[in-house]
DNA sequence: ACCAGTACTCAGTAACACTAGATACTGCGG
DNA sequence: CCGCAGTATCTAGTGTTACTGAGTACTGGT
């Protein structure tokens, strides 16, 4: 897949990002095990910590520290209120570029010439 | 709409103007404007122009200078074969990125626990 | 002569994901 | 006991991309 993701995914990791964090709580280690099995394997490590202290200074995440059995201890994330209101704004934002481009697949795979 | 589409925008914009350019050739005024057409107002004009110089010299467009009746010559550019072939990679990586989001989408709006 | 519209160019900036390391803690096999 | 794999986080430096803001140039109307 190469190159062409990691552009892609600038933008929209953040809101991924949040949407997991939606779900439920979850610390940085397992975030990126679970895109790892949602087949977003290409996604380095080192990225999703970067993405969680930017989030965190935001304000959209609050961290809190859970001693682990195994390692040092995580950092579990879960969203605040404006994450929250930030995770909407990420979708209708997606939605909005998602109908733009699904209109250009159309009209190019067609052939149309206006 | 502000700096969430501008980000979301990397990586895909590319992709949109490679299709812009598959439905007809087109130059760089003339693809800034079918872009506000199309509901995407907030691009810069310039930012046209260096992506458009960007893809020429990865050989992704050609470009023919026509005169135009009213202003400067206008850089025609129409997609080569490589292009047609980077446009059809643009779509497969879209695809499979929309996918993955849109099971995030579906997954948080019913507030699943996995 | 001036201005709006057309059309392109360019230098500098900001945001974001990646690379490639380092650090630290646990438990297991040799 | 030592090293190694697995868990878990952090950091400095790099490359790509879109934006800002300015400038150039040509046409037609007032």
């Amino acid at each position: 897949m190469g190159k062409q993701i990691t552009e892609m995914l600038k933008g929209t990791l953040e809101g991924i990002v949040l949407a997991i964090l939606a779900i439920r709580p979850a610390y940085g280690y397992e975030i990126t095990a679970q895109l790892r099995e949602r087949g977003l394997s290409d996604i380095a490590e080192g990225t999703i910590y970067a993405l969680l202290v930017r989030l965190e200074k935001r304000g959209s995440v609050a961290a809190e520290k859970v001693p682990s059995e195994k390692g040092p201890p995580r950092k579990v994330y879960s969203l605040t209120d404006a994450g929250h209101d930030q995770l909407d704004e990420f979708w209708s934002t997606w939605n909005f570029l998602v109908e733009r481009i699904e209109q250009l697949n159309d009209r190019s795979e067609r052939g149309e010439h206006r």
